[in-house]
DNA sequence: GTCGACGGGAGGGGGT
DNA sequence: CACCCCCTCCCGTCGA
């Protein structure tokens, strides 16, 4: 055990304690769950949520923390030029046995962060749409591949193309717009529904599934784009 | 013509 | 160990 280990294990002790002096919901108990999601999401809580505390599932998609940063070392060009990424605590593995962090999960996390809105901010926060700073995109990106682990810089582009493949699964799809994405009401909802949002996030349901009743036999994309835009 | 954004498709790595 | 999911990566196309 290194001295930066026992600084973090430090840490999530500190962290563990203020969450259990804050805990009144049932996700919250028990101090080994905690930490592995410390762990497991390879993240670093910034603040711990005040009461009324996220609705996160935490049995289905094993959700990061709701309010959390990319935690791995970074490269020093983006921990020098948006130290509000990054807090001062050390980097983290993801431990084995545990899903990893799924790119609408990180995105998500962004949006929600003031810190991170110089580089991807709401469009329609109710609607779940959400666009990418030009000027800053590359850092996000950056960001989720220094978050993911990768050896090679992740860059908007590659990121971008993983956006588009939730097209397909309907988790997120394109808006024709430049930089400009929506969430499935549904993602949308299981992620965020402590947000501000999360009503009419729900009350988007409707009118989403009324577009796109069968996921599986309808090309969201196309979709969307008849239904959303007037001329391709 | 240039550059950024987008889409196809193959491959890799981790989880089950 | 095999299979599947989720990206990752490269490359070609499109549009401003």
């Amino acid at each position: 055990m290194t001295s930066l280990e026992n600084d973090i294990n430090q840490d999530f002790q500190d962290a563990i304690d203020v969450i259990e002096q804050h805990s009144n919901t049932s996700y919250y108990s028990g101090t080994n769950k905690i930490f592995q999601k410390l762990h497991s999401s390879c993240c670093l809580v910034t603040h711990l949520p005040e009461a009324p505390a996220p609705v996160y599932d935490w049995n289905d998609s094993q959700q990061p923390w709701p309010q959390v940063i990319p935690d791995v070392s970074m490269s020093h060009s983006v921990a020098t030029e948006y130290p509000h990424f990054y807090s001062g605590l050390p980097p983290q593995r993801n431990s084995k046995g545990r899903k990893k962090l799924r790119l609408y999960e990180y995105l998500h996390e962004a949006l929600n962060d003031p810190n991170m809105g110089d580089s991807i901010q709401w469009t329609d926060s109710g609607s779940g749409t959400f666009h990418f700073i030009s000027k800053n995109k590359e850092k996000l990106a950056e960001c989720w591949g220094q978050r993911k682990g990768n050896r090679k810089t992740m860059t908007y582009q590659k990121m971008a193309r993983a956006l588009r493949n939730y097209s397909r699964t309907g988790e997120i799809i394109k808006v024709r717009r430049k930089l400009t994405y929506q969430f499935n009401p549904d993602i949308l909802h299981r992620l965020g529904s402590a947000q501000s949002y999360c009503g009419s996030a729900a009350a988007d349901w409707h009118s989403w599934y009324v577009h796109y009743p069968l996921q599986e036999d309808y090309d969201l994309a196309s979709s969307f784009t008849s239904h959303t835009t007037t001329k391709l």
